[in-house]
DNA sequence: CGCGACGTTGATTTGCCTCAACGATTGTGG
DNA sequence: CCACAATCGTTGAGGCAAATCAACGTCGCG
């Protein structure tokens, strides 16, 4: 039965290919033929079965990845055992600990499947490898890096300036397709709120517009 | 009186170098001597006084800017009319508005100064043109970023799963340096908290440690 | 079927905010 | 150099958003 199981994985890793990630860096910057050889040769493909961990804290975070199919988390569990969650990576996005990848200590976060999920993974060794062999690498990180790093700066302002009604509102502005697809106790680790407080958020909102039933 | 002014910052400029700025690349990755031309070609130095704008809600920030000397800081005001601060930047620390230096819309921060400061800046269009001419600065901004990209994550991860008193503390730990160059209005700001709450959270943490005094 | 995660609701608590007042410090124009 | 304004740090009283703790029904899964 374990054999049968890996036998179906290899398969629906088969039936995938590199193409979804050749044309995301692609569309960011133009590759030529060997880049995308290079691409072809260092990424590998991986299938995580639902909650399955792909890095747990203590470890070091070795590999890069990019997803395909399916959902991931990243999230920190606090002294008081709450989860709290970074971000979430879904199809055509990318997770890791950026700050454990590169310093190689152990990582406090950890980063598990929410769903069956399919990635491309670099190693730290390989990325580094890509970046000496070709340099337009270190530009497309870049520019994702600053992406990124304005992203979580428009997290962090949310956050700090907004109520736990606005930021829930937000969140379903700017996940719309996330949503329906995560537990209600995700999306509330995900705002900094209990799942208690999100449900009496979500009733008072339901209410709101639509308040014939008392 | 304006042109002894004007003199009088010139003369500043002056006397200060490029040189800090040519190291802090150097020692992250070594630069051969056009790179080093161009770094002095392409930065500018410029004075700015306290409590002048470097940058003002509703502009494009065209500019990235590398503090020498002197103490800036990075904020947010919301509806309500509070001030949220994102960053400081003290000497060796770079600064802007990352999103709207890149996207070239109009920004929702204010970047000013807390003392007078000097720092060198670059444009956009030049640091555009640097990367062209030398791909290494892509690698060096993408480390940069990286960092800078860790460095925010932390403080995320601290705000939501922390106490204001635990992030007070940390920042004490942090930077321990600033601490005494900042009002604790500004603090408070950077921490998410009111003056009023750091004050009772100071009071509480000197009663602890020095219980004699009733 | 039975167990464990999930979502909901109620009662109570609490961390932090708001508003207001006051002295101390800073800075500024006359 | 002084006078006055503005800002800052502190303290008190009261309020509110969100957490905590507990109970209960539902659903998916082994």
């Amino acid at each position: 039965m374990n054999s049968y199981i890996a036998l179906s994985m290899k398969d629906k890793i088969r039936q995938d290919s590199i193409e979804p990630l050749l044309d995301y860096f692609d569309r960011l910057i133009p590759l030529n033929k060997e880049e995308k050889e290079l691409v072809a040769a260092k990424f590998h493909a991986r299938l995580f079965r639902k909650r399955q961990y792909l890095l747990q804290e203590g470890n070091v975070c070795t590999q890069c990845y990019f997803v395909i199919r399916g959902c991931l988390r990243m999230y920190l569990i606090d002294d008081k055992g709450s989860t709290h969650i970074l971000q979430f990576a879904a199809e055509s996005h990318w997770i890791n600990d950026l700050g454990s990848f590169h310093s190689q200590h152990p990582s406090a976060l950890n980063i598990d499947a929410l769903e069956d999920t399919m990635v491309f993974q670099i190693s730290r060794d390989d990325l580094v490898a890509v970046y000496i062999k070709a340099p337009k690498f270190d530009r497309i990180f870049r520019v994702l890096s600053e992406n990124n790093f304005v992203g979580l700066q428009k997290r962090l302002l949310q956050y700090v300036s907004s109520s736990a009604e606005e930021r829930y509102q937000s969140f379903l502005e700017t996940y719309p397709d996330l949503v329906n697809r995560l537990s209600q106790t995700q999306v509330a680790a995900f705002l900094g709120i209990t799942p208690e407080f999100l449900s009496r958020l979500r009733n008072r909102r339901s209410k709101l517009s639509n308040p014939k039933k008392s």
